[in-house]
RNA sequence: GCCGAAAUGGCUCAAUUGGUAGAGCAACUGACUUGUAAUCAGUAGGUUGCGGGUUCAAGUCCUGCUUUCGGCACCA
């Protein structure tokens, strides 16, 4: 997927067509202001103030026919310097150029460029003329909060994109439109992976039986990859009462998105949010010695967060979850040692799943004091624990403001999706914080009390957002030890063959294999499809051929390769493809 | 939550300006069935998301709600 912002020629040109958007709309609408509209990595956007007036799709096509005209009156593009002083004449009736002004220095030289007879505040560059953004798409339209502070006023926003050829305008347009074909919730309906229903309500999707068995395969691997790591696994109840959260903090924080009070009696319970309370309880339910630290306590918990009815998205963004929760409970001396340990599972966990295109990032507390735990010394010794331990690693990073927990910095490593959200998969966070709520302690060399140091973490991060990646990642087709049907048979003519595919379909069968035995009476050719359709890894055609020389010829999904082989042979080849969780086919 | 759009058999989509809800795939029935992506014919399936309203007449217009989609905000 091309980056508009970082590639500089596409990065210029389609900064002048937001400036074409900009003038278009001003010419429809006369009394309409701007606020900024920059380049991003998928194009360009404007956000407009148009007062009452709220864009409609229809709307953007009006506006595309403007800029279509703008372009080719073919307007230069001139770059003007200004003053402070003479810029705040120029902008006088556009509060928000006002306010852009009025940021900068004193003594600035304030540039703005003019085509026709719109001029925009810009530092520029610039193409130099309209008609050089003739390869234009406008994408949609939305609502955008003043400088991103839902508190604001809510302005208009349009998006869009900009070629300088229509050849790469059409391509891609048609990426766009494939991408969406790799949507998880289009690929989970289509391959009954998981539903929604009304019913149940929103933001529950409920897993199917392929999923189920995706979902299955990823918790028995990750168990199996803590237990060999020294995590002990815990089971802890999905509610707790409204007195725990008041101690942890994460009442104060989050009361609007947990799920409400049940109340009964003088019993005040709430649907757990997250499972730290509970495993801070079992830490404080023994003693602990120095020598026992760390101390891994993991669980597959699920969780219930009241997240906004916009926010929902199929398994991405879900109301019920289940996460791949642990608390590392160590000393001062052991947390860049233990935090190395659960970066380096991230990364062995990242291989065996193929994901390559992801990014660390250190997430650091912000500026407003009341989302974040007030204690500077606590933070920036926290933040340079991290800090010191990603260098030490060695690990590429970018730091980000403000996407801290409250309780502690983070490492978080992000993903795409196929749509394009930014998203978190796993995060790894470091916590003096809730030791202090819970009064944590173990016994020092000294005989002494200490605090402990919580390290918290969660690798497949939520196993309902990790499917949904993995769906997008393998467009569906995932690799043979999760796929939910591995082997599919189809004999050539049941009347003939179908006897020699029910001993090959027991053979596997009782190997353990997930494996189907097509004996519909339908023709060979409209199984085979089928069974493509349902990206069944491995289809198993049966005919004379095989029979009579007691071999089996398999096809693999996506290629029109068949290969015959023993039936041995075989099964030594797809066990080795699940040992070794080959990913390819 | 905010801005905008949408909702028609299991799925993908039709239905002039309001005038008897259709098709393909899937399902079912019957016949067909020999080498790598769709055999043919027939049958059944819908109070058009839910509730109000306007009208002689509503899938279509108005309205409330639900859900979904695209963004924004949020994301322990």
């Amino acid at each position: 997927m091309i980056n508009f912002k970082e590639d500089e020629k596409l990065n210029v040109l389609n900064h002048s067509c937001a400036h074409v958007l900009a003038q278009a709309v001003k010419r429809l609408y006369p009394d309409a202001c701007f606020w900024v509209g920059p380049v991003i990595d998928s194009g360009f956007y404007y956000d407009i103030d148009l007062g009452d007036k709220k864009l409609t799709e229809d709307d953007l096509n009006e506006i595309s026919k403007v800029m279509k005209r703008i372009v080719k009156e073919d307007k230069l593009i001139k770059r003007e310097e200004l003053t402070k002083e003479k810029a705040l004449e120029l902008f006088k009736n556009d509060p928000y150029k006002i306010e852009l002004i009025n940021n900068m220095d004193e003594d600035a030289i304030i540039t703005c460029y003019r085509q026709g007879e719109f001029v925009d505040l810009c530092r520029g560059p610039h193409v130099s003329s309209t008609k050089k953004c003739k390869y234009f798409k406008l994408l949609k339209v939305s609502g955008a909060y003043y400088k991103g502070d839902s508190k604001n006023k809510m302005l208009q926003r349009i998006y869009g994109v900009c070629f300088d050829n229509e050849t790469d305008l059409e391509n891609h347009l048609n990426e766009l439109e494939e991408t969406k074909q790799r949507d998880h919730r289009k690929l989970g309906a289509n391959l009954k992976i998981f539903m929604t229903n009304d019913l149940v309500g929103k933001g529950l999707p409920m897993w199917l039986p392929n999923g189920a068995v995706i979902r299955r395969e990823l918790e028995r691997y990750i168990v199996d990859k803590e237990l060999a790591l020294g995590y002990d696994h815990v089971y802890t109840p999905s509610l707790g009462s409204v007195d725990l959260y008041k101690t942890s903090g994460h009442w104060d924080h989050y009361k609007d998105d947990m799920f409400p009070v049940m109340k009964l009696d003088e019993e005040e319970y709430v649907l757990r949010p997250m499972n730290c309370p509970h495993h801070m309880l079992i830490y404080k339910n023994d003693i602990h010695s120095y020598k026992d630290l760390p101390i891994r306590i993991g669980e597959l918990a699920h969780d219930f967060r009241y997240e906004a009815s916009g926010a929902v998205c199929g398994l991405e963004r879900v109301r019920a979850m289940c996460q791949n929760d642990a608390h590392l409970f160590v000393r001062l001396d052991q947390v860049g040692e233990e935090f190395s340990r659960v970066v380096n599972l991230i990364l062995d966990v990242y291989k065996d799943f193929n994901i390559t295109d992801y990014k660390f990032r250190l997430s650091l507390r912000g500026k407003e004091k009341e989302k974040y735990y007030d204690n500077d010394e606590m933070w920036d010794k926290a933040e340079n624990m991290l800090r010191d331990v990603l260098k030490k690693l060695n690990i590429e990073f970018y730091e980000a403001e403000d996407e801290a927990a409250f309780y502690g910095p983070k490492l978080d490593v992000q993903v795409k999706s196929a749509i394009g959200h930014d998203v978190t998969l796993s995060t790894c966070q470091l916590d003096f914080l809730l030791p202090e709520k819970f009064d944590l302690n173990y016994i020092n060399e000294e005989g002494k009390k200490q605090r402990p140091v919580v390290i918290h973490r969660a690798i497949l991060g939520t196993l309902d957002r990790f499917t949904a990646f993995l769906l997008e990642e393998t467009k569906g087709l995932l690799p043979l030890w999760l796929a939910p049907i591995q082997i599919n048979i189809i004999p050539v003519n049941n009347e003939y063959h179908l006897e020699y595919a029910k001993e090959i379909y027991e053979g596997l069968k009782n190997k353990g294999f997930r494996i189907t035995l097509d004996d519909r009476d339908e023709k060979m050719n409209y199984k085979i499809r089928e069974s493509v359709i349902k990206k069944i890894p491995y289809t198993l055609i049966l005919g004379n051929k095989e029979r009579d020389s007691k071999k089996i010829s398999y096809r693999l999904h996506g290629s029109d390769i068949t290969k015959d082989m023993y039936i041995d042979e075989f099964i030594d080849k797809i066990e080795n493809d699940i040992k070794t969780k080959k990913y390819k086919y």
